[in-house]
DNA sequence: CGGATTTGACCAGCGC
DNA sequence: GCGCTGGTCAAATCCG
């Protein structure tokens, strides 16, 4: 029983991953953030990921012996639809092949782009940190929450990175700057992006009056992630997160699906742990907290950089791949906390089942 | 009791 | 050199 139990819950585990793998490879020139739960592609990924032994096959096998079912026009159906099911791979796979070569160019073009601005403006103080900082937030007004990987010193020791000055053959450190929405009563500096934090310090800074608070990930010393939490001077319902860094270990909820704790990976999936993304190995690490969708960033807030000294707000291009990942991501938090999502596929596999 | 958080002190970069 | 500022440390405190 206990087994059983298990077994349907992993199930579902599939299921909603697998959901999400198809979110992934939607179309960019179709975007749509709401699925027809009813498609026949959700009924074939929901019998693909069911475990064969539920089924009850040999109920079934009477059954088709009963009603003159044809084993042969069964399986040659089936064959259609496993062709049909490997023609509309084959088209993912380009799809996802394209956007890759399509992110890979714009990342290019961007790096080329920072290292022109760089090099115009601080050919001459490159060693001092506060001026590369700098020129580090300008980069970023200027690129939304895109991250950058403008020099920044990360020494492994990160205690002594800071009386260090940054060097030209240090690993460059990727800066990113993620908008949370947050309720206004709301007056912590905890943004839950599905990492666990150790707040080590909070300041007061000059040019804002709410304390900025700064966290180290809690695997320090191993992972040299840094976050700094501030609100915005001009909207105090927006927590501004600045990332410094890459984690060296997998996301945690990464980590319970992993270990194969089927409790875990539904909670993963059920509860209210934020979606994180990352855009490659080599890319950009992009995690936003969407546990409040109706309140989640919109692309109009990621616009909206409040540092930016630049007052007028430019529309930005919809093809960058953080607003892609954004909206992936938004179809899958939207998907996984949706009542009548987990609603749907009930029924879905109680039918399947039933039949 | 151990881990997390708070908070004042300290340090280094930067501008004058 | 001095003061301002942001970032970090570490002892004190809190909390489960």
């Amino acid at each position: 029983m206990v087994e059983n139990v298990m077994i349907k819950q992993r199930s579902w585990t599939k299921i909603a991953i697998a959901i999400m793998d198809s979110c992934s490879n939607f179309s960019w020139n179709n975007v749509d953030t709401s699925l027809d739960l009813n498609t026949k592609p959700l009924l074939r990924l929901i019998n693909d990921h069911l475990p064969k032994k539920e089924l009850p096959t040999s109920n079934f096998s009477e059954l088709i012996r009963t009603k003159n079912f044809s084993v042969k026009q069964e399986n040659g159906a089936l064959m259609e639809e496993l062709k049909r099911v490997s023609e509309e791979n084959r088209k993912l796979t380009e799809m996802l092949t394209v956007m890759c070569e399509n992110y890979n160019s714009l990342r290019s073009q961007l790096m080329d782009y920072l290292n022109k601005n760089n090099n115009s403006d601080n050919n001459n103080k490159e060693s001092k940190k506060r001026k590369s900082e700098s020129s580090n937030n300008n980069n970023n007004n200027n690129i939304g929450m895109i991250v950058n990987n403008v020099s920044e010193s990360s020494s492994t020791d990160e205690d002594q990175s800071c009386k260090k000055p940054a060097r030209e053959d240090t690993i460059k450190a990727k800066i990113s700057r993620v908008h949370y929405k947050t309720e206004a009563s709301d007056t912590s500096l905890v943004v839950k992006d599905g990492y666990q934090w150790r707040k080590y310090g909070q300041k007061v800074t000059r040019d804002n009056p709410s304390p900025r608070a700064y966290f180290k990930c809690s695997f320090a010393p191993t992972c040299p992630v840094k976050k700094k939490v501030q609100r915005s001077v001009e909207d105090q319902s927006v927590l501004v997160a600045t990332y410094e860094g890459e984690h060296n270990h997998p996301h945690p909820s990464q980590m319970e699906a992993n270990s194969g704790s089927s409790r875990g990976a539904a909670s993963t999936l059920q509860g209210s742990v934020p979606c994180a993304a990352s855009l490659g190995s080599t890319g950009p690490t992009i995690t936003l907290d969407l546990t409040k969708s109706n309140k989640a960033v919109t692309t109009k807030e990621l616009d909206h950089d409040h540092d930016d000294h630049h007052k007028v707000s430019k529309p930005r291009n919809m093809d960058t791949p953080e607003v892609r990942q954004f909206l992936v991501e938004q179809m899958a938090s939207s998907l996984t906390k949706d009542p009548k999502f987990t609603a749907a596929l009930a029924a879905a596999i109680s039918g399947r089942m039933l039949h």
